[in-house]
DNA sequence: TTACATGTAAGGGTTTACCCCTAGCCTACT
DNA sequence: AGTAGGCTAGGGGTAAACCCTTACATGTAA
């Protein structure tokens, strides 16, 4: 029985060397390679052909969801488990059509990890319970019909942008008003309509994701 | 000669399990301990005495420089090296007045690990050379003499800094009041305060100031 | 002991945000 | 001509946020 060859991808040298270290005690996994950004995986999954790779999705440069397609192009039969820090709903779903086949929140503990190398090399999709939740959440939003969500999600249109834009760098709706020739009125709709199509809760969370999506500077 | 004790805190479970597995092939380091938050730092750190702790600054609950604090009136010869995800100048400021004897950034290598650790433990002080360059700015600034507006400004109570991570996170004030078990009206109270102190106007430039001063994450 | 800082909380009022609905106008595409 | 999407904006209501002031308990430093 040959060792499951595992490729690690983060861009923290860190935890890649914890990550290692710690699959290093595992008997039947072996650690073929490490690479710290999405181009240097795609490279190396070429090069050293590993079982499944354990890749960040939040990485500077190329994504893991960007690096996992170009991999996936290459060789289909590699397997790819994602490790998030936070457990987010767009970038499962970006996750889940780019063909991964596990995704794990950053604070697992190690028996969980071994356990989804295991799996997901068996040929088994390997989701935490959080994550799994999720899935089927959306899915059942597909199900019932709201596809509104899905296909008007994150298509926001120029105006909505930019009211978006004059929100998250913390104007009152009365001064994105004064900002866009426009009346107050429209800002609440448009703000209303930016809520509802990015399913955010309040303007809070609205500079997070606009901070997140690079829509302003921090 | 007796190995060096550290203790592992960061609110990662993985990134504890991974530093812990690579710790161990140091043969004069030992790991006598990990904890999952600040609370729980400062517990351990009176329970198993450690040389060294390995503390990150951003953790759910207690920030790592809250901790620092405690640990450090508890025991004034416990060394602590913070560790960030980013270079962040307002936190390395705090963080010296808490009296940290180190500060690294999440991906630095193994072997300069190794080497904070033996520096540290050995009655030095150990920063990488990006936070060397910043102290040295710092105190620089300070030397000519523009300070009174930051000393006013940065200088947020505890509970100032639980409402503002909690406000960050996009709770509402309601929400807010729930979790930390006080009054609505004694969040408005804090707010008003935070947003005083910080000359900030409103919610969302709240927001970019949590995020830019590594209060919350994305 | 006085004085200051901190954390707590309330009253009472003003402003802003958010929600739901309607609706006219323009442009582009069929 | 008809339809759809996008931008505009109002009415009317509820909820939340914000402002200013006062107050009391607890520490701690002057």
């Amino acid at each position: 029985m040959s060792k499951i060859r595992v490729l690690l991808v983060d861009d923290h040298q860190l935890l890649r060397d914890g990550l290692a270290a710690m699959l290093s005690n595992i008997e039947h996994i072996t650690v073929v390679g490490s690479a710290g950004s999405g181009e240097e995986a795609v490279n190396m999954a070429q090069e050293k052909v590993p079982d499944v790779i354990l890749m960040d999705i939040m990485m500077g440069g190329m994504t893991g969801i960007e690096a996992t397609r170009w991999i996936k192009e290459q060789n289909a039969n590699i397997k790819v488990i994602i490790i998030s820090q936070e457990v987010n709903q767009g970038l499962i779903g970006e996750g889940i059509k780019s063909g991964i086949e596990g995704y794990l929140p950053k604070d697992v503990d190690k028996t969980t990890l071994v356990n989804a190398i295991n799996k997901v090399n068996a040929g088994e999709k390997f989701f935490s319970e959080s994550i799994t939740k999720i899935i089927f959440d959306s899915y059942y939003q597909q199900e019932t019909g709201e596809q509104k969500s899905k296909a008007k999600n994150k298509d926001l249109t120029k105006r909505e942008m930019e009211v978006l834009k004059e929100v998250a760098t913390g104007k009152t709706n009365q001064e994105v008003a004064d900002t866009l020739f426009i009346s107050i009125k429209t800002v609440e709709t448009h703000k209303s309509h930016i809520l509802d199509k990015l399913g955010l809760k309040n303007t809070a969370e609205l500079v997070k994701y606009a901070i997140k999506n690079e829509i302003i500077e921090l």
